[in-house]
RNA sequence: GGAGACGUCGCAUAGUCCGGUCGAGUGCGCCUCACUGCUAAUGAGGUAAGGGGUCAAACCCUUCGGAGGUUCAAAUCCUCUCGUCUCCGCCA
């Protein structure tokens, strides 16, 4: 939810808004006219309201005759004030509605443009020559056979398209990816959480999960529950309703499932387990003063690009473009792993500064100096399991199939060197 | 799944039976001031959030887990719902 204070202020800005990412630019004279006529059926409301409770204090006090005046006066005056109530309702309803349909106000320096319009920030690692090496590259659906570690037939089998099992030295991958992404993690200052994955309405909508991006999101009919797809929503709702007290930034890390439909992108990525239908993850969250979101935001990014680096794989990160962002994101930074069977960057981690946008439909604030203080939420990928396994596999693999583990998890994985055929 | 108790302004509680003087008392915590050489102790005052309003104030409204209802008037009465705890059943 965007800050009303600030667009009656500066509607042009949020004007420029919308139009860099594609949405409606009415929508906003829509919103401002809804708040004034909220605002006007919230002041008749509210001196009628203490027009009544001025004469209910009277009433207590009064016998008699002059009770019986004072009541007749007050029930007329009790109609019309459930009347300006109603009134003032639809109004803030009207209002909800609109403002809820507003995205966030995108960052100035975010590049403005479509899905193809992201900039190029950096490329890091160097890309194997497969040729000069002397062997065909292999997929990894490929590899994950010739090892044993994924299982997709079984995986449709039991579970249908966009399922898959890890098995062998896929399972224990996913155990170390998962170790030192929360060790990483844990030293870089986050606390390490394991979060609820199913969660209550109230929580989904908060995160901004119910808007554009709900026919993705799996819901249990019978329990008016949803199954999250990134732990940003369970940790992002763990503070709702609250104000944060203390040091800042707060930085979460959780390793959680996630569930996605996938709806409108059938036909997309359906080889191996790229795009899946569920995988674990883990995820960094942070709180953070306002006035710092930017400088945290680069932190993300870094840490983002620190657990690649260890993972000894080329990524390049992008800057996405404004027509691309989702609705609670201002900016957005992609890293995307070098895929050798597809000869192309592939996003393996994304991190989003959502300013104040969250945390205001959230109700989360924090006490600082001068007070209660809105506060920013950002969030970023440190290891989104299949993806990397992929980016691992493909990137690591060796001319016979087997494929080389990276330094950083060879602890994790009783030092072996490397994943042997099975 | 069954039975019961409870949910109040950071924490702990009073208030609910008998509706108005309760947006709400007390203790702790926290802030300011006074006093003591410092700390502690003591005394005085302040201390929920959101919204409207104002140059700034004053002032006004909303919120007592949530949603409805009764009433001129609801923390208080009624209904539903969510959560916590205790006991029983079941179970990993």
């Amino acid at each position: 939810m965007i800050d009303l204070a600030a667009l009656r202020q500066d509607p042009e800005a949020v004007k420029q808004s919308q139009a860099a990412r594609g949405e409606s630019v009415e929508l906003v004279d829509q919103v401002i006219a809804a708040d004034v006529a909220r605002r006007t059926a919230l002041g008749e409301f509210e001196s009628l309201r203490a027009n009544q409770k001025a004469i209910g204090a009277q009433v207590a006090k009064a016998q008699g005759d002059e009770k019986q005046e004072l009541l007749s006066q007050t029930k007329t005056l009790s109609d019309q004030v459930k009347a300006a109530e109603n009134q003032l309702r639809e109004m803030d309803a009207n209002l909800d509605a609109l403002v809820l349909g507003l995205s966030n106000v995108v960052d100035p320096a975010a590049p403005v443009g479509g899905e193809d319009d992201f900039v190029v920030i950096k490329e890091v690692g160097t890309k194997r020559d497969f040729a000069a090496e002397g062997f065909a590259v292999r997929d990894h659906v490929e590899i994950g056979e010739l090892l044993g570690a994924i299982d997709i037939e079984r995986g449709a089998k039991v579970s249908g398209s966009r399922f898959y099992y890890l098995t062998g030295p896929g399972a224990m991958l996913e155990l170390a990816l998962v170790q030192l992404a929360m060790n990483t993690a844990q030293k870089n200052g986050f606390t390490p959480m394991i979060p609820p994955a199913l969660v209550k309405p109230a929580a989904m909508e908060g995160t901004g999960f119910l808007g554009q991006a709900a026919e993705n999101v799996y819901r249990l009919e019978a329990d008016d529950m949803y199954l999250v797809g990134t732990a940003e929503v369970p940790l992002a709702a763990y503070h709702m309703d609250e104000i944060l007290e203390g040091a800042l930034p707060r930085r979460y890390a959780a390793f959680s499932p996630c569930f996605r439909r996938e709806a409108g992108s059938h036909g997309k990525d359906t080889r191996g387990i790229f795009r899946v239908h569920w995988f674990d993850k883990v995820e960094m969250f942070s709180f953070c003063p306002v006035d710092e979101a930017v400088a945290e935001h680069e932190r993300l990014l870094g840490f983002e690009e620190e657990f690649l680096q260890a993972l000894e794989i080329p990524y390049r990160v992008i800057d996405v473009a404004t027509g691309d962002l989702g609705s609670s994101a201002a900016r957005k930074f992609d890293c995307e792993a070098w895929v050798p069977s597809q000869e192309r960057y592939r996003e393996v981690t994304s991190t989003s500064n959502c300013t104040t946008f969250q945390s205001r439909r959230l109700k989360i604030r924090s006490r600082g100096a001068d007070g209660v203080e809105p506060i920013a939420t950002l969030n970023g990928t440190l290891c989104a399991i299949t993806r990397t396994i992929v980016a691992i596999f493909e990137n690591h693999q060796q001319a016979d199939g087997s494929v080389r583990i990276p330094k950083a998890l060879q602890p994790y994985l009783g030092g072996a060197s490397h994943f042997k055929l099975k």
